[in-house]
DNA sequence: CAATCGTGGTT
DNA sequence: TAACCAAGATT
């Protein structure tokens, strides 16, 4: 039996019930394609939930301020995909007239939407014949064909692509695209495979040949920068004074505290640090060290060290990026997960 | 086009 | 524990 055929039998005896499966409306199947990018089911299935409840259509979705998606989009990372989807929902609502396109060619032009994502809302939407290509279909097929193209390079993104179109041929699109796809993240995954109880074990090159640990290859050429980050938590009665951050760096938007970055760790750079502090604050400013934290992202880690910073001159004028909120206030805004650990820890003591 | 964008789970 | 990975896209 064909490679196609025996992985759709087995998508239909092991697929998961996933809320997202069965329909055919765009928008609906958008926001979960969106949430998923490089997000586990499992993380990204109660953000879809709440995202489909607060804004059932595209019509709604494009109602909506800035600030309430991030919220809503808040300990999920990747914040571009919500500012991206905001800025996509007003560009359907005014050009499309509030109707989710359906065709690959016109969700290509769409900001957020890529290759992988617009082949899967035009095949799970309208059958379209476009292959889709995700961390999944690529192991699954440098597996069973045993390619050793690189997936994070070009050449070996081009040679993927092909294959996977040439497969989908004959298939039905919806159904063997989440076929492929369930299948590489429920039983061929990266990390010991089912490969006894495999469908196509008995044609696939990687178990043939011992190679199954090798593939996919993968260029690594993850560079790593560490940063030290001082926030400042200053109170005025019930108000504490927050930053909103810019882009050009990580969590663009989004709301976290005063922030002196240094060079090192603050208690092996004091000397360094208190001058920048008496410098923006006054020399009478009073510093007393709250939590330090270390916190990981794909190409950063960072030490987090919270102080308590009172006795300050208040010399900064609030403008759009430094101001007072309440604390309930505070808590409509959003905020990076090592800001909303701290409030929570925080408001408990 | 290589680097960058979060967070959480697994090994 | 450090590295890898997760329904990738953007610049």
């Amino acid at each position: 039996m064909a490679f196609q055929t025996e992985i759709v039998k087995w998508y239909l005896n092991h697929k998961r019930d996933l809320p997202w499966r069965g329909t055919t409306d765009a928008y609906v199947i958008w926001l979960s394609e969106i949430i998923l990018q490089q997000t586990r089911v499992e993380q990204g299935l109660p953000y879809f939930n709440r995202f489909l409840e607060n804004y059932p259509t595209v019509t709604a979705f494009a109602a909506a301020t800035e600030t309430q998606i991030l919220k809503l989009w808040q300990g999920l990372g990747y914040y571009s995909r919500g500012r991206n989807m905001l800025y996509t929902a007003k560009q359907i609502q005014e050009v499309y007239d509030g109707k989710f396109p359906t065709k690959y060619d016109d969700l290509i032009r769409l900001k957020g939407i890529g290759d992988y994502t617009a082949a899967a809302i035009s095949s799970f939407s309208s059958n379209e014949m476009k292959a889709v290509l995700d961390g999944n279909v690529f192991r699954v097929l440098s597996r069973y064909f045993g390619i050793e193209t690189p997936i994070n390079s070009p050449a070996g993104k081009k040679q993927f692509i092909e294959l996977a179109q040439n497969l989908i041929a004959g298939q039905e699109p919806s159904v063997y695209n989440q076929a492929i796809m369930e299948f590489g993240a429920l039983h061929c995954k990266p990390k010991s495979p089912a490969c006894e109880s495999c469908p196509v074990q008995s044609d696939c090159f990687a178990r043939k040949n011992d190679l199954v640990n090798m593939l996919p290859v993968k260029e690594k050429k993850l560079k790593k920068r560490t940063r030290y980050f001082n926030y400042l938590v200053c109170f005025n009665g019930d108000e504490i004074l927050v930053n909103k951050r810019n882009p050009g760096d990580i969590w663009q938007e989004l709301y976290d505290f005063p922030l002196i970055e240094t060079d090192d760790n603050y208690l092996e750079a004091q000397e360094q640090f208190l001058t920048i502090l008496k410098n923006n604050f006054g020399d009478t400013c009073t510093i007393t060290p709250l939590e330090q934290k270390k916190h990981l992202l794909t190409h950063q880690t960072i030490y987090v060290q919270f102080f308590a910073l009172d006795n300050y001159i208040i010399n900064f004028n609030q403008n759009a990026e430094i101001k007072w909120v309440s604390l309930s206030e505070l808590d409509e805004l959003p905020q990076p997960k090592v800001i909303t650990n701290f409030i929570s820890s925080y408001s408990v003591n």
